[in-house]
DNA sequence: CACCAAAGCCAAAGCGCTTTGGAAGACTCT
DNA sequence: AGAGTCTTCCAAAGCGCTTTGGCTTTGGTG
């Protein structure tokens, strides 16, 4: 049942019907009631090839991702997606990946934009001067930055936790309640959320006339192995600090069996606050000592993200604005008064 | 750059340039040399909408995500995408992940078919008598099952590991070192590679006269958390289990701290052996007791996947091939004979 | 009553590609 | 030399939709 077949049924020309059916004002009210009835009445779709080709719009969000053998995506993502895919289903909205080569996703960036093969695009995981986000914005498609980017030179449109707050008061926390040797196990240090994390939590302790000891910070890909060779790095150094933020739990797995491994308890000997993206399969809260953590649903954001993304793409929002949104910190078992 | 502009500029038409480019043989190879070189030289891509209204063909393959507020995406999916990525990218093929009401997915089934979306889908998670595969089996678009359904009444192309084998061996190893009493804590049970691996403990266990009693059973979604419960349920029966075979690395930390928290051990009080599918975030060799697994990377059955759903849509593949890949168990320190 | 604007509809021209049905020229064969 | 066969190319007709420009009809105005 195509569109032409539908017309010659209800003997109308094609475009009145098209227009019926696409809200235009041109259109009696009546006529239009006939044609929605007659559509829905035969199960008329309009054939999105067609419909693309001639408006250039596809339905369709993009993301490009990073691919390789030695390229691993971020379990993170998986999460961001459960909300994404909750939002877009109720708009029928399709959601595109492309595969790209982690090094060369300028390719692939500019082919789905030559191409119309999406209406927009959002990129995750940005870097400070982020090329991903300046192309994107050369390239004038809709387009929403999960995260931040950070000297661009140019506003962008984004969403992203509040995370140098977030470690702030972990750290502020930890401060007050006595620590003076603080750690930072980090994600990869080249990613944005990961400075803003350091920098919250250097604010924090500069407040209190402390540092951060350099040798106190470690920047790594957030395994659990990671996690743990961190953490026994750093507490079997002289020196050792008494108390940890992590930025994620899987790493904080590691952290957990380092301290167990070198004969230490939590929080009797260092305390431990992760942050959580909230994971269905691994909850802070079930920890063999509960851990408490900065706490923030990657999901949601997924959610809000496509809602903000369809309506750039309908038009409802533009510019460049800028969405921060505030972390918990949710304090369990795993922090105690600084030991000795 | 189009079509039409190129061929006007080679003083050529555009069906012979069209022709030309998709390798068509009535065209002098002098000819296509020349169009081949101006197509390159001018950065000439076709526009895909167009190729796909003309042709039906899209260049994407397709997966139905399920979503809803209280549905979680697997995280193996991560993995298993990152496979498909990586092979998809070098055949620049997209994914579209259309995202579905978990209680319906049948609708957005039919409308991608339908629409022409995609060329091909894949289906994972699959369950016996599955509706998802005879549907697309009916609607008539090229599929690959990633693992199997039972019952169907006809054959399918699928591509699954030996999950029955895999858990067969496992408990197999596990009666060989004296354990009697053996536990599984599976996953969600409706799902065929559940019964798969239930059926391998049952045959292993009835090869030596040993049965697997139904309180040492236990299928919850794969979460730390139910891993936790259903280790605890395990242990502190009577009769307890003295070796759990666990469905996911996942679970296994579950299972673990249950142990710990009960003050057992292991594999003093009870060996653990569990399935891997191989995530870089999370090793087996890294659990406090490294962890005695099945394993089977998840990330290379996404790579074949993508490389079979690519030869059916070229047509170089057909039928109802189905692909088993065996399961490698990996002995480590979480085994080990029976107590007493 | 003539005039004009608005409302409601339509024919046809795209969108950029593939594919069908020739057609012209070169070549072979009797 | 005439007939048949390749080879190589082309014009034009789709694919199914949107959108432009224009054509009636209606109702209101001076």
């Amino acid at each position: 049942m195509n569109l032409k077949q539908l017309a010659h049924m209800l003997a109308l020309s094609q475009t009145t019907v098209s227009r019926a059916l696409n809200g235009y004002p041109e259109v009696n009210e009546e006529t239009r009631r006939r044609v929605m009835d007659a559509a829905k009445r035969h199960g008329y779709r309009p054939n999105p090839s067609a419909r693309r080709l001639a408006t250039g719009k596809s339905g369709m969000i993009g993301y490009v991702l990073p691919t390789g053998a030695a390229v691993d995506i971020d379990p993170h993502f998986v999460e961001f997606l459960s909300g994404l895919g909750d939002y877009a289903r109720s708009h029928e909205l399709d959601l595109v990946l492309s595969p790209a080569d982690a090094d060369d996703q300028e390719t692939t960036y500019r082919r789905i934009v030559a191409n119309r093969q999406v209406d927009a695009v959002y990129i995750s995981s940005p870097r400070p001067t982020d090329r991903r986000v300046a192309l994107v914005n050369t390239l004038g498609i809709p387009f929403i930055v999960h995260g931040r980017s950070e000297g661009c030179g140019f506003d962008y449109p984004y969403l992203d936790i509040d995370n140098e707050g977030a470690f702030h008061e972990a750290a502020r926390l930890l401060v007050q309640l006595g620590h003076r040797r603080l750690a930072l196990i980090n994600g990869d240090d080249r990613e944005t959320f990961a400075i803003h994390r350091e920098r919250g939590m250097r604010r924090a302790l500069a407040a209190s006339g402390l540092m951060l000891d350099d040798r106190h910070v470690s920047s790594v890909v957030m395994t659990e192995e990671n996690g743990y060779r961190a953490a026994r790095r750093l507490l079997e150094q002289d020196g050792a600090p008494t108390a940890i933020a992590c930025s994620s739990l899987i790493m904080a797995l590691g952290v957990v069996r380092a301290v167990r491994d070198l004969g230490l308890s939590i929080p009797g000997d260092v305390s431990l606050i992760a942050h959580d993206d909230v994971f269905p399969w691994l909850k802070p809260e079930n920890f063999s000592v509960p851990l408490s953590t900065t706490r923030s649903s990657i999901r949601l954001a997924g959610a809000r993200i496509a809602e903000r993304l369809a309506a750039r793409i309908s038009g409802l929002e533009d510019g460049a604005r800028g969405e921060v949104w505030p972390v918990d910190l949710v304090i369990r078992g795993s922090v105690a008064g600084a030991p000795g």
